[in-house]
DNA sequence: TCCAATATCGTACGGCGTACGGAGACGACG
DNA sequence: CGTCGTCTCCGTACGCCGTACGATATTGGA
């Protein structure tokens, strides 16, 4: 009756970008019995769910997602690039155990005393999470994620944060989600910031030495003041057009202080 | 000396997913006169820059980023591929081109009294913004934006409905910041709540009544109680695991009353 | 009229995910 | 010990991608 993505779409590859698999082999795969090796008939294999998992993240952490290849990934491992599709059914399920892997690996974060200190322990872990494997940014999913056990456990460890404050379940619940958003948001930017300069090989300064003189010669500063004021002063500032931990943390702050009025008013 | 992406990668496409043009070649095509043909010597020209953005535009809405090629865009032109890089660079700089564009359609924003209520028209046009051309989040970037005319026309709206309220200029610029990043992490969630279900024909609740049960088998609910009262609480007022909209309003509201608290304090 | 300048675009290269099916390795059973 | 069923490994092939290159067609100016 109820089929869910029982077929691969027609054309190859037009799931979403770092897609989601298959959700039935996708659970299969996340919540699959790592102890038992339960040898069968034929030969022995060569290879394991997680190396492969860990190759292709060392992979996606050195060159993006969009190096992400299964060729590359057997490459790694010095097999044939069809001996991967024996461990993991194709490049969207792998992507999903990816996912959970990477959220399972977070050091645990200590038990602060204050709400908001918690919070923002777990937001700067977050943060630093999407720093070492930025590519997650392009992955991550908040409607219909792949319910893997560490990205559970981390959403468990959210909310027991704001557990008891005097928020409704369902505050709590959007308190939460609303924190992994803003950070997902301010970590594109900080991520964008931090791989730009190895990427190009142009430091801020210098872009900002080319590109200023560029824009000057078109920007018509009578017409947009305001603009032209705040970005001269931002520019200055921060020696390029915006500095991005310094924009973290003004949010976080402000959100926090957010949180805080509606626990006021309670 | 300074030399900015004076050559391409030698990889192909190596360029982040929806990437930075060369900046000279971008400015150039964003700051372009529109006015004059200045018709030389050759053969009349058969296209614009302006139908290529437009057919772009409109492919990316209807099929995504991922169908967004250059062949694509070609063929709904009814040309050969290569002549498009007679008007455009390559598609890099499209899509540069394709972003200020974008930047430029917004209607304009009414002018409320109160700080508040600017902020959050900004905030739900640039929404609505996303959901019309969802392939927007893919390519914004925050650092080393592509500088048109229209994405400075927005920032330069943006400084002014905080202004005189009070903040340092870069005060100002950072609440601006944090609003813009906040929508975006916010509307990456929306967008993606509404396009999965024509993507994979799938709806909100047939995915949670075959995700619930599958999830039920292996999630140890005496292990997580949190997460699993939260969850099921969540799950069944929206339906699903999360209704994407209420969060944006939700958060919006946090945020603006973090803000609040910091004009206050002025 | 003829040429310089411009527009058009076919071909080619090396990449991608993965369907398919053959070849070889191994354990269980006769 | 042979044989068969099962499992692993992986070469090949298809149709996509961006775009460098160079041939060809079209035009206006001299």
């Amino acid at each position: 009756m109820l089929r869910i993505m029982a077929k691969r779409s027609d054309k190859p590859d037009d799931r979403h970008y770092g897609g989601r698999g298959d959700p039935v082999r996708s659970m299969e795969l996340l919540w699959r019995d790592r102890s038992a090796p339960a040898r069968g008939r034929g030969p022995k294999p060569g290879l394991t769910v997680e190396r492969i998992v860990t190759a292709a993240i060392d992979l996606a952490d050195a060159e993006g997602l969009p190096a992400l290849s299964m060729r590359r990934v057997a490459q790694r491992l010095g097999v044939g690039t069809m001996s991967l599709y024996t461990y993991v059914p194709g490049k969207a399920e792998l992507i999903d155990v990816m996912f959970d892997t990477v959220c399972g690996e977070q050091d645990p974060i200590p038990w602060a005393e204050d709400w908001r200190e918690r919070l923002e322990l777990i937001a700067r872990s977050t943060l630093g999470m999407y720093r070492r494997h930025p590519w997650m940014l392009s992955v991550m999913a908040n409607s219909r994620p792949p319910l893997g056990p560490n990205s559970i456990a981390n959403y468990d460890r959210d909310l027991r944060a704001v557990d008891g404050l005097g928020l409704t379940d369902l505050e709590m619940d959007s308190v939460v989600t609303m924190l992994a958003v803003y950070v997902q948001g301010a970590a594109n930017t900080v991520v964008e910031a931090a791989s730009t300069e190895p990427a190009t090989g142009v430091s801020d300064q210098e872009w900002w030495e080319t590109y200023g003189p560029l824009l000057a010669k078109v920007f018509d500063a009578e017409k947009y003041p305001t603009a032209a004021r705040i970005g001269a002063v931002a520019g200055e500032t921060y020696q390029s057009a915006y500095d991005p931990d310094h924009g973290f943390e003004f949010g976080l702050t402000r959100l926090l202080d957010g949180v805080a009025a509606l626990i006021a008013s309670r």
